[in-house]
DNA sequence: CTAACGATTCGCT
DNA sequence: GCGAATCGTTAGT
């Protein structure tokens, strides 16, 4: 039985410290029938009202942006450039914009279906050390939007991965230099020593 | 309806 | 290191 995370867990009203907590978490698809996992090594924090990296920011509402707004526990996949999918974890109550954009995984289960994916030969970091990549390694397209990650196509798993807190190195967001003061904010989390994340 | 642009990646120099 | 690829979303005409 897998042990998927509560939606208490996602309910919480610090999207930073969900960001941390989801370190060392084990994200699992299911897509066309077929099985694929790998842990989580690098996040980002985005906050909907103080934020203004974030989509929703400053608390607006638009198409794209209605499942930030959605209950906590939902999947938020965005195309980014026309090219490549987003996956986030929308956070906190309904109504309130917050989400965690995952940005790399360790491949954990399914390695052969992610480098086959991804259009590679052989497994190596380059496979999931990045948002657009990861996401590509894990099936993971804009048609999930909305998906619930207490459902059985993507889910979110406890595995007794031990993290120390002194593991998770907290520095600037990649890609936001447009959002000024707020693109300095130390809320990007990386597993120390972790060769998977980005560079 | 039109235009500008992005939470990126990849290939070439 | 630099620039193109590529298209949905958004705001403005």
């Amino acid at each position: 039985m897998p042990n998927i995370l509560p939606r208490s867990f996602y309910e919480r009203d610090d999207v930073v410290q969900i960001s941390k907590d989801l370190i060392g978490k084990v994200l699992c698809s299911k897509i066309d029938g077929v099985y694929t996992a790998g842990v989580i090594v690098e996040t980002e924090a985005y906050n909907g009202r103080t934020d203004s990296a974030c989509h929703a920011f400053p608390d607006v509402r638009t198409p794209r942006t209605a499942t930030l707004y959605g209950k906590p526990g939902l999947a938020y996949v965005y195309l980014c450039y026309g090219i490549h999918h987003l996956f986030n974890v929308v956070t906190n109550k309904e109504g309130l914009a917050d989400a965690v954009l995952i940005r790399a995984v360790e491949p954990l289960e399914g390695e052969e279906l992610m480098v086959d994916r991804r259009d590679k030969k052989k497994l190596a970091h380059v496979i999931t050390n990045g948002p657009g990549k990861l996401s590509q390694a894990l099936g993971i397209t804009t048609s999930l939007n909305g998906t619930d990650l207490l459902g059985d196509t993507l889910t979110i798993e406890e595995r007794n991965i031990k993290i120390s807190q002194d593991d998770i190195e907290a520095s600037k967001r990649i890609g936001v230099d447009y959002a000024g003061e707020d693109a300095n904010l130390p809320w990007r989390f990386t597993l120390k020593g972790s060769k998977w994340v980005s560079k």
